[in-house]
RNA sequence: GGGCGGAUAGCUCAGUUGGGAGAGCAUCGGCCUUACAAGCCGAGGGUCACAGGUUCAAGCCCUGUUCCGCCUACCA
C-alpha cells in the first residue's frame, strides 16, 4: 500500500487498466472445477467472432458481470464460461468481402484453402471482441474460452447429428426452404425478416386452348409465372361452376397447363384464379405434391432465370419481372396493376430479397423436441424473467415447423454424411467411413453442406463443458444458474438450447431465462449502422470511464421496456462515480494507516448518526441483495446511488465532521471512525458488482483489508464483522432532527438568506420526550443548520420577528430580527396553509364518508384519521403566524 | 391476419398483492461552507393518453377508443 490519499479526481484509464490486469494474473475470474461451496454458473451468449462490441453486447455482459461479481461476494463457486461463435455465414461474408478487396473470390482458392483463410483471419481479428469484452471489465473465465468451430464443440455438434439421425429426428428432403441468392445458401423461416414493401399485383389473363376465354390470376410475382404448372380453383366458386375447359395456355411460354381444383384458393382473393409455381411458393409445392404437378424452377440459385425460363433465361430475376410484364402488356393478357403492400422476406444477413426456391435439404425434426421444451417452461423448471416472455416462447414452440439446418457454404461445421458412389448408400457417422459399409466400396463423398450455425450455438451450455464427456465440469456447473439475453434470440438460441439441453443432457440448460431489453437510441430507434445511429460503447468508455457507463446500463435495465441510451445520462453517473470517489477520499483523509480498532457497535456507545447510518447500511444491503436476486438491476442500482449520495455523503458525511475534527473527544472520534470505515467498507462491496473498477481502486487504499476486493464478502456474510441490524429507533431519531434541519434550510433558502450568516431558532414542543430528544441532538442540528442559538422549550410566547414552520406537534421559529421581509414571509406562509387546505380538504371529505368508515380496513381508516388531525394540527399552528406576522404589518 | 408492450413532471423513465404521485436530468433562487462547482442548500412543475365501468377507494383491476413501438403469419 502507498499512501492512503487518493487524488483530487478518478481518472478511470490508467485504474480500469491496471485492475483489469491484475484480476487477470490472480486468477480471480477462475472457477473451481470441483467444490464444495455452491456452484452458480452462467453461459455468455457467444458474440460472432467477426463482431464488434455494440450496446446490446455491453449491456447483456454487463448485466452477467453483475451477477457473477455479486454471487462472488455471496461465497458461490462461479463459472461465467465465455466464448465466440463461428457465425458461419456472417463469418463468410466478412471474409470473401476481404478477398474482393484484394480482387479474389473463394472460388478460386477452393474450399480447403478458403476455410485456412478464414481461420488464420479468425486468429487475426476474433480476438477482438474478447479484447473489448475485457475492457468492459467482464469476469469471465477466460482461461476456459471456447470457439463454436474448436474440436471439442464440433466433437459434440457431429455426436447430435448423428444421434438425432439415427433416432430418426434428422432427415434430408426435397422441399421450397428460403434461398437467399446473394449468399448462395438456404436459410431457415426464423433467419428471413419480413418487411412490409409496396409491391403491385398483376392480374394476368390465362386463355382458354380454344382461344374464348380463360382465368385471371392475381400475383405478386410475375416472372414465377414462366415456371407455373397449373391453374388453381376452389371446387365450390361458383364463378367457374360450369366451366368446361380443363386446362389453360400458360402465356409467354406457349404451354398448356391444367386447371385444377383446390379448397386451398381463397375465393375472396383477387378473381379466384391462383396460378401454382410449386417451384417457387411453399404452398404452391404443397398444391403440386397433392395433385401430382411437376415442378419447374425458373429461377436459378444465383438469382437469374433459368434455361426453363425460355427467351427470359439468363435475366436477372427483377429484370425479368419487368420483362414479362411488358411482355404481358404487348399480348393483351395484362388485365391491370394494382398498388398491393405486402410482406417481402429479406436475408438476416445481406438484406437480399429472399426467394422461395425447391432443393434438396437437411432438416430437424422439431415438434418432440419442442414439445419437451415448452413442457419444462409450464412446469416451471425453467423460469423465464420477465414472465411476460413465456408466451412468447410457448407460442413458437407449439407451432414449431422443422428446422432447415443444412447450409450451402463451406464455413462452419460439414455434415458427416457420406454417399457411396457404387451404391448411392447414405453413411451417417462419427468418424470418417473408409469403405461403405454397404456395399465396400472406397468411393466416398461427403456431403458438402455445412450445419446452421445456430445448430451448434444450440448445444453450447453442455458443449462448452465437454460434453459428450461426463465431465467434473458439467457435474459441478450444469444445469447453469441463468441465461442473460435479449427477445430477440428468444427462438433462435434459447428455445434451441432448451430442445437440446433437455433432449440430450436430460435436464434443462438453465434455472432462469432473463430476458433484458434492447438498447435503442435517445429517440427509441433500434441502433443500426445504417441508420447512422449507433453509439460505440467504447468511445463512451473512454470518455465517461467504464464504471460510469456500466451504472447507467444497470439503473436503466427496467424489466420490460427498452433502454434508450443517451450520453447526457452516463455523464451523470459519472458524476455518481466522481461522488463515491470524494466521499472515499474525505474519508481516508480522517483515516490513520491502520484500520479503525473495531468498536463496540451497540447503540449504548454510538451517536445517533452512527447508528443511523449503520441501519440505513443494512436496509440498502437488504434492499440490493433482494433486487439482485430478482434480477432487478435498476432497483439496486437506484438504492445503492440513492444511499451513497443522500444519505452516506448528505447526511452522514456531513453530520459526523465535528466528531472527526475531534470537536468532540477522541474516544468519540474513534467510534466514529469506526463507523465510517465499516460503512464505506461495505458499500463499496455492495457497489463492486456495478462499479468493479473504483471500487477495487478505493478498497487497495482503504486501510485494514487485504486482498482484492473481488474476494471480500457480502456484509451479510462476513463472519468476522459485527452483524448488521436495523434501527428503527435511530432512523426515527434522526428522522426528527432532519426534518427539523430541513425546517429551518427551508426558511432561510426562501427567505434568501445567505448560508455565512447564522440564525437562532426555537422548537416549541408539547411534548416532553421530544423536547429532550431535539435538545439532546442539539450540536447536530446547530452544525448542519448552521445556528449561533437553538432553545428548546414547551409551547410559549412565540418570538417576534420569526419565521415559522411546523414539524408534528412542534412549532419552529426561525428569529430574523432585523432581516425580516414581512411580506416574504407572508408570502411563504400562505403558499405552505394554501398547500396544506387542498390536502385535507381531500381527506376529511373521506372520512365524512360513510361507506369509507363501513368498508374501509380499520388500519386504513386510523392512518386516515391519524394525518387529518397532525395535519390540521399543523395548519393551525402556521394559520397562528400567519395571523401574527399580518398583525404586525397592519 | 394474429399477438405483445408502451402512453405518468419540460426530457428520460421508476412505481410487484388497489389506500398519502416518485427519481435522474433540465429549469428557477441562494452559496467558492477546508471531500467533491463533476459540488452544496432550497424551490417550482403532473386531470398518471381518452371514454366508460368495478370499488368506500383506481396510475394500478375490467371494457372500449386513439396514437406509438415490436413480434409473428404460406392469401397469391
Amino acid at each position: 500500500m502507498t499512501t492512503h490519499l487518493l487524488d483530487k479526481g478518478y481518472e478511470p484509464r490508467e485504474v480500469e487498466k491496471r485492475w483489469y490486469a491484475y484480476w487477470e494474473e490472480q486468477k480471480l475470474f477462475s472457477a473451481e472445477e470441483k467444490s464444495d461451496r455452491k456452484s452458480y454458473s452462467i453461459v455468455i451468449p457467444p458474440p460472432n467472432v467477426t463482431g464488434v462490441l455494440h450496446m446490446g453486447h455491453a449491456l447483456n455482459n454487463v448485466l452477467q458481470d453483475v451477477l457473477c461479481r455479486y454471487r462472488r461476494t455471496r461465497g458461490d463457486n462461479v463459472l461465467w464460461m465465455p466464448g465466440t461463435d463461428h457465425a458461419g455465414i456472417a463469418t463468410q461474408n466478412v471474409v470473401e468481402k476481404h478477398l474482393a478487396s484484394e480482387g479474389k473470390d473463394r472460388h478460386q482458392l477452393g474450399r480447403e484453402r478458403f476455410i485456412e483463410t478464414v481461420w488464420e483471419w479468425r486468429k487475426k481479428y476474433g480476438g477482438a471482441i474478447i479484447n473489448q469484452l475485457k475492457r468492459l471489465g467482464a469476469s469471465c473465465d477466460w482461461d476456459r474460452e471456447r470457439f463454436t468451430m474448436d474440436e471439442g464443440l464440433s466433437r459434440a455438434v457431429r455426436k447430435v447429428f448423428v444421434d438425432l439421425y439415427n433416432q430418426g429426428l434428422i432427415y434430408q428432403g426435397h422441399y421450397i426452404i428460403n434461398w437467399c441468392v446473394r449468399c448462395h445458401t438456404a436459410l431457415a423461416d426464423l433467419e428471413v425478416e419480413h418487411e412490409e414493401l409496396d409491391g403491385h399485383l398483376y392480374y394476368i389473363l390465362y386463355p382458354f386452348p380454344n382461344g374464348e376465354g380463360g382465368v385471371t390470376v392475381a400475383t405478386t410475382r410475375p416472372e414465377t409465372m414462366l415456371g407455373d404448372t397449373a391453374v388453381a380453383i376452389h371446387p365450390e366458386d361458383d364463378r367457374y361452376a360450369g366451366l368446361a375447359a380443363e386446362a389453360v395456355i400458360l402465356p409467354l411460354m406457349e404451354k398448356e397447363i391444367p386447371i385444377i381444383r383446390d379448397p386451398y384458393v381463397d375465393t375472396s382473393f383477387g378473381t379466384g384464379g391462383l396460378k401454382v409455381t410449386p417451384a417457387h411458393d411453399p404452398n404452391d409445392f404443397e398444391i403440386g405434391n397433392r395433385h401430382g404437378l411437376p415442378a419447374v424452377k425458373v429461377i436459378g440459385d444465383d438469382g437469374s432465370m433459368t434455361e426453363a425460363a425460355g427467351r427470359f433465361a439468363g435475366l436477372e430475376r427483377f429484370e425479368c419481372r419487368k420483362a414479362v410484364v411488358d411482355a404481358l402488356e404487348a399480348a393483351g393478357l395484362l388485365r391491370k396493376i394494382e398498388d398491393h403492400p405486402h410482406g417481402v422476406g429479406h436475408c438476416y444477413r445481406c438484406n437480399t430479397v429472399v426467394e422461395p426456391n425447391l432443393s434438396e435439404q437437411w432438416f430437424v425434426k422439431a415438434k418432440p423436441l419442442a414439445d419437451k421444451a415448452a413442457d419444462a417452461v409450464r412446469k416451471g423448471e425453467t423460469k423465464i424473467v420477465p414472465e411476460v416472455w413465456e408466451a412468447t416462447y410457448f407460442d413458437w414452440l407449439d407451432n414449431i415447423r422443422d428446422w432447415c439446418i443444412s447450409r450451402q457454404i463451406w464455413w462452419g461445421h460439414q455434415i458427416p454424411a457420406w454417399t457411396c458412389g457404387g451404391c448411392d448408400e447414405m453413411t451417417v457417422a462419427m468418424e470418417t467411413p473408409a469403405v461403405c459399409p454397404k456395399c465396400g466400396s472406397s468411393d466416398l463423398v461427403q456431403e458438402t453442406d455445412v450445419l446452421d450455425t445456430w445448430f451448434s450455438s444450440a448445444l453450447w451450455p453442455f458443449s462448452t463443458m465437454g460434453w459428450p464427456d461426463e465431465t467434473d465440469l458439467l457435474k459441478t456447473f450444469y444445469p447453469t444458474s441463468v441465461l442473460v439475453t435479449a427477445f430477440d434470440i428468444l427462438f433462435f438460441w434459447v428455445a434451441r438450447m432448451m430442445m437440446m439441453g433437455i433432449h440430450f443432457m436430460g435436464k434443462i440448460p438453465f434455472e432462469d431465462v432473463y430476458i433484458h431489453a434492447i438498447v435503442r437510441d435517445e429517440d427509441g430507434k433500434k441502433m443500426s449502422k445504417s441508420k447512422g445511429n449507433v453509439i460505440d460503447p467504447l468511445s463512451v468508455m473512454d470518455r465517461y470511464g467504464t464504471d460510469a457507463f456500466r451504472f447507467t446500463l444497470a439503473a436503466f435495465a427496467a424489466q420490460g421496456r427498452d433502454i434508450k441510451m443517451s450520453e447526457q445520462r452516463v455523464e451523470g453517473y459519472r458524476h455518481f462515480i466522481n461522488k463515491l470517489w470524494n466521499a472515499a477520499r474525505f474519508s481516508l483523509m480522517n483515516m490513520e494507516d491502520a484500520a479503525p480498532t473495531e468498536a463496540d457497535l451497540s447503540a449504548a456507545r454510538l451517536s445517533l448518526p452512527d447508528r443511523w447510518i449503520l441501519s440505513r447500511l443494512h436496509g440498502v444491503m437488504k434492499t440490493d441483495a433482494g433486487a439482485l436476486d430478482a434480477y432487478r438491476f435498476n432497483e439496486a442500482a437506484s438504492a445503492l446511488y440513492q444511499f451513497i449520495w443522500h444519505e452516506f455523503c448528505d447526511w452522514y458525511l456531513e453530520a459526523v465532521k465535528p466528531t472527526l475534527y475531534e470537536e468532540k473527544g477522541a474516544a468519540e472520534k474513534a467510534t466514529t471512525l469506526f463507523v465510517l470505515w465499516r460503512t464505506l467498507k461495505d458499500a463499496l462491496i455492495l457497489l463492486h458488482p456495478f462499479i468493479p473498477f473504483v471500487t477495487e481502486e478505493i478498497w487497495h487504499k482503504l486501510p485494514g483489508v487485504e486482498g482484492s476486493i473481488m474476494t471480500a464478502r457480502f456484509p451479510a456474510d462476513d463472519p468476522s464483522q459485527p452483524a448488521l441490524r436495523e434501527d428503527p429507533e435511530a432512523e426515527a431519531h434522526m428522522a426528527l432532527v432532519m426534518d427539523v434541519i430541513t425546517g429551518i434550510r427551508n426558511i432561510r433558502g426562501e427567505m434568501n438568506i445567505a448560508p455565512s450568516v447564522s440564525l437562532a431558532a426555537t422548537v416549541q414542543s408539547p411534548n416532553e420526550a421530544k423536547r429532550k430528544l431535539l435538545a439532546a441532538y442539539r450540536d447536530l442540528i446547530v452544525n448542519l443548520a448552521r445556528l449561533s442559538e437553538f432553545e428548546v422549550a414547551p409551547p410559549g410566547d412565540q418570538p417576534p420577528s420569526a419565521a415559522a414552520a411546523v414539524i408534528e406537534d412542534a412549532a419552529l421559529f426561525v428569529s430574523l430580527e432585523g432581516i425580516i421581509d414581512f411580506d416574504k414571509e407572508i408570502q411563504r406562509l400562505e403558499k405552505e396553509t394554501g398547500k396544506l387546505q387542498k390536502e385535507l380538504k381531500g381527506i376529511a371529505k373521506k372520512l365524512s364518508n360513510e361507506d369509507f368508515l363501513d368498508k374501509a380496513p380499520e388500519a386504513v381508516i386510523q392512518k386516515t384519521r391519524d394525518r387529518h388531525e397532525s395535519l390540521s394540527e399543523k395548519q393551525q399552528k402556521l394559520q397562528e403566524n400567519l395571523n401574527r406576522i399580518r398583525a404586525m404589518v397592519a
